[in-house]
RNA sequence: GGCCCUAUCGUCUAACGGUUAGGACACCACUCUUUCAAGGUGGGAACCCGGGUUCGAUUCCCGGUAGGGUCACCA
């Protein structure tokens, strides 16, 4: 047999934002086509004519440029109509499908009064065991006796979803069905009208949920679930790219280093159907900053700095830079920084200078001699390290609370800020000795 | 409820018959710093239960229990 070509699909209904949980099941056909030297397809299954929104649609598809996750193909279901209708028309004339006039209970349904409705078409359902193989499960096995005779359109213009996937993955070549566990179910009806076409079967790997803190499916009465919404907390892509693969999937193994942070190239590389995890995993909103972290870690100074001016065109990019390393190791993602900066918050002393409070200082015995010391420090010279040095003894021989508590608290009026050194050299000579200064006064 | 899937620290996971059951997040303690943050060191913490199979089960099989998914003229 030829190699056959790897194609995968990710198959979203716009009628949400681009949720998680989706955006997982996108990394993950992508990573499997990529891998495999295939190609991956995005369909937009929009049949629903009521429920698909357009805006939806962008959203999921500004949501998987943003993440990194590009495709090959792109569909819309919507635009495929002839398609599904001559698939209709085949399964009636070859005996597969039929126009029901019945409703469930046998009634016909034309015969007017309160339940009318119009025909449809339904699958010829002979029952018995379907069963196929999970790439991650292994077989599973239905009875489909119980499915009855089905519905797949409503009309023979308008196919209903089973339908519409099965001519799909059929004549776009698909070859693996990657898709989350809630599809399990619909498996064996797609594959009764995938026997009736003449399909040769796709390949099934069905990966776990997420889960919700309560183990439920994840959904917005869980709090943040838009990808859209981690773009606005200051989450960056490749964080939550790297934390959504980790879940329910494990690049651990015998052998391998027990690693966790890969970029998406590295994903590409590592990935496996077999070792993704067959039970669903808990969305952890913890480590997913623990991620977010190590990723902001490896950002250079001046991509931080791009991306915190991004963020807040109106604060001056001059002040941003002077405190960058101390947002650095303060932030868990870029949306922390206003609160850091703004009033009250423990950076803000650079630009406001709050009143410290008397109780707050403490004492005020040794403030002047502080002064005193750091008036002989040169300009030059006003930097942490060097202020630390020539202050050290003197606060070691006095008690480092007396001297330097007060000292910070002169400087920032802040209960949590910096060390006062550093706030010293952020200030400056003139404005640290004109706080101090100020401080004294307060007794 | 029927059908289907699943079951290792609180969470994400490693292990593929024999291990002091490993790592990460979170947590706690200590350290650095008389604040905060970051850093460093250390610690507590798990094989759902019951039967088999086996010299030996966390691992294989069966049952139970629990959790989840799904039962549309939605996708």
């Amino acid at each position: 047999m030829a190699p056959q070509h790897v194609v995968t699909r990710f198959s979203p209904s716009p009628t949400g934002p681009f949720h998680v949980g989706s955006a997982r099941t996108a990394l993950f056909n992508y990573l499997f086509a990529k891998q495999q030297g295939g190609k991956l397809i995005l369909r937009i299954e929009d049949t629903d004519s009521e429920r698909s929104k357009k805006e939806y649609e962008e959203n999921i598809i500004d949501g998987l440029d943003w993440l990194g996750i590009d495709y090959d193909e792109f569909y819309r279901q919507s635009e495929r109509g002839a398609v599904y209708r001559d698939h209709i028309e085949k399964l009636i004339t070859n005996g597969a499908a039929y126009e029901s006039m019945e409703d469930e209970d046998g009634s016909d349904i034309r015969l007017g009064g309160p339940h009318f409705r119009p025909s449809v078409i339904r699958f010829k359902n002979s029952g018995g065991i379907v069963s196929f193989h999970d790439e991650i499960r292994g077989e599973i096995s239905f009875d489909v006796t119980e499915l009855g005779d089905f519905v797949i359109a409503k009309n023979r213009e308008t196919p209903l979803y089973h339908l519409a996937v099965v001519v799909d993955d059929m004549l776009m070549g698909v070859t693996h069905i990657i898709r989350g566990e809630d599809g399990i179910s619909n498996t064996p009806r797609q594959l009764l009208i995938a026997r009736a076409l003449g399909v040769p079967e796709w390949r099934y790997a069905h990966i776990p949920l997420i889960l919700a803190p309560d183990k439920s499916k994840l959904s917005k009465r869980h709090g943040a679930v838009a990808i859209t919404e981690y773009r606005k907390q200051g989450y960056l892509p490749e964080a939550l790219v790297n934390f959504l693969a980790l879940i329910g999937w494990s690049s651990q193994g015998e052998g391998e280093p027990e690693r966790e942070i890969f970029s998406l190239p590295e994903l590409v590389g590592r990935f496996n159907l077999s070792k993704v995890q067959k039970s669903g995993a808990m969305f952890s909103a913890d480590k997913l900053k623990w991620f977010n972290r190590e990723y902001m870690k490896t950002l250079l100074d001046d991509e931080l700095l791009n991306a915190l001016t991004a963020r807040m065109p109106e604060q001056s990019p001059a002040i941003l830079a002077k405190l960058l390393p101390l947002i650095r190791e303060r932030i868990t993602t870029l949306a922390d920084t206003p609160t850091l900066i703004g009033n009250g918050g423990e950076l803000s002393f650079v630009r406001n200078y709050t009143k410290p409070s008397r109780a707050l200082l403490k004492t005020i015995e040794f403030l002047p001699r502080v002064r005193g010391i750091l008036e002989q420090v040169s300009e030059p010279d006003f930097k942490a390290a060097q202020i630390k040095e020539r202050l050290w003894d003197f606060a070691t021989e006095k008690g480092r609370g007396n001297v330097l508590w007060p000292l910070r608290i002169a400087l920032t009026g802040l209960e949590r800020s910096p060390d006062p050194f550093v706030v010293a050299e952020l200030l400056g000579k003139e404005e640290t000795l004109a706080r101090i200064a100020y401080a004294q006064s307060l007794a």
